[in-house]
DNA sequence: GGGGGTAGTTCGTTGCGCGAATTATAGGGG
DNA sequence: CCCCTATAATTCGCGCAACGAACTACCCCC
C-alpha cells in the first residue's frame, strides 16, 4: 500500500510538470504503442465507457491526442496520439522513469533487479494491463522466453 | 507502475465494498491510529488544507468521523473516528488487506518476505508517511532493531 | 430486412483537488 | 500591553474525474 502511495505521488508530480493529470499522463503511455478504440481504452484503463468520452474529450482539447474514424467500423472511433502528444508523452514517460528508478536509491543493483523481477511476476499473473510500458518492452519481453 | 496500478485498482474496488471512497478509506486508515489535526492530515496525505476541509466534510457527513475542539489552541480541531468509522475502517483495512495478500499468489513464501523486505526499505528510505498500518504496527516494526 | 448486440455520446450527479481570499487565534518583540 | 506576523482552518469558484441511465447510430446474422 504505501509504496503504491509513493509511486502514485511520483506519477501526479511527474505530470503536473508536463501539464497533464495522472489519468491524462496514462491515456498518453496507454496511446505510445498505437492507437485504441474507446472500448478498448475503457477496459485497459478499468473505465466506464462514459468516463472515456470526457477524458479524451479533455486531452483533446488539449491537443494531445484525436479521434480518427474506424476505417473498418463507421461506429467505432480510434484514438491517437497528436504530433505534440507524441512529443508530451515521450517525455513524461521518461520523466516518469527517471524518478521512478531513483526511489530505490538504497538497494543495491542485484537487489533492485530481484525487486523488479518479482514485481514483473505479480504483474504478470494478475494479468494487468500494460498501461505503461516503451513501445518496444514488449517485443523485448517476449524474446527473453 | 504497473504494480502500483494493481494496487490501486484493489484499493478501489475494497472500498466500493464498504461505501467508501479511496481517498475517505485513506483517511479513516490514517485516523485508525489516532486523531489528528488538519494540517498533520494535509502534510500526510499530501493534500491542501482546502482540499482536506472537503473530504472531511464529506467523510464526516457519512458519520465516519468528527471534528473535536483542540483543547490546547483554539484555532485547531483534531479529526477522530466515530464509532461507526472505527468499525468501517477496521472492516476495510482488515478487506483490503486480505485482497492485497492474495496479489502474490504465484510467489513462494520466502519470495513475498523478499518482496515485502524489498518494498519496506523502499518506503522507509523515501519517507512515506504512515498512510496504512495497523495501530500497534509501528510498536512491532521498533521493537525489531 | 428485421432484430439483437455493439460503439460512442449526452446528461446529470457526486467526489476530488487546487489556489486565492477570509477569519480567528497563537505567540513573540518592542 | 499591544501590534504584528505566523499559523489553523474555512469558504468560494473552478476544472477534472467517474459513474449510470438514456440515447443514437451502426454491424452482423438469421
Amino acid at each position: 500500500m504505501r509504496s503504491s502511495f509513493l509511486v502514485n505521488a511520483v506519477y501526479a508530480e511527474s505530470g503536473r510538470e508536463y501539464g497533464v493529470t495522472p489519468q491524462q499522463g496514462q491515456l498518453l503511455c496507454v496511446l505510445m504503442a498505437r492507437p485504441h478504440g474507446m472500448s478498448e481504452l475503457g477496459a485497459m484503463l478499468r473505465l466506464a465507457k462514459s468516463s472515456l468520452t470526457g477524458l479524451v474529450d479533455r486531452t483533446e482539447r488539449n491537443g494531445l491526442v484525436q479521434r480518427e474514424p474506424d476505417p473498418l467500423d463507421t461506429r467505432a472511433v480510434r484514438v491517437a496520439l497528436t504530433a505534440r502528444g507524441e512529443r508530451v508523452a515521450g517525455e513524461f514517460y521518461d520523466e516518469t522513469c527517471r524518478r521512478i528508478e531513483e526511489l530505490p536509491a538504497c538497494l543495491s543493483p542485484a537487489e533492485r533487479d530481484l525487486l523488479a523481477g518479482l514485481l514483473g511476476r505479480v504483474v504478470l499473473d494478475n494479468e494487468v494491463p500494460v498501461v505503461f510500458q516503451e513501445p518496444d518492452e514488449g517485443a523485448r519481453a517476449a524474446q527473453s522466453h
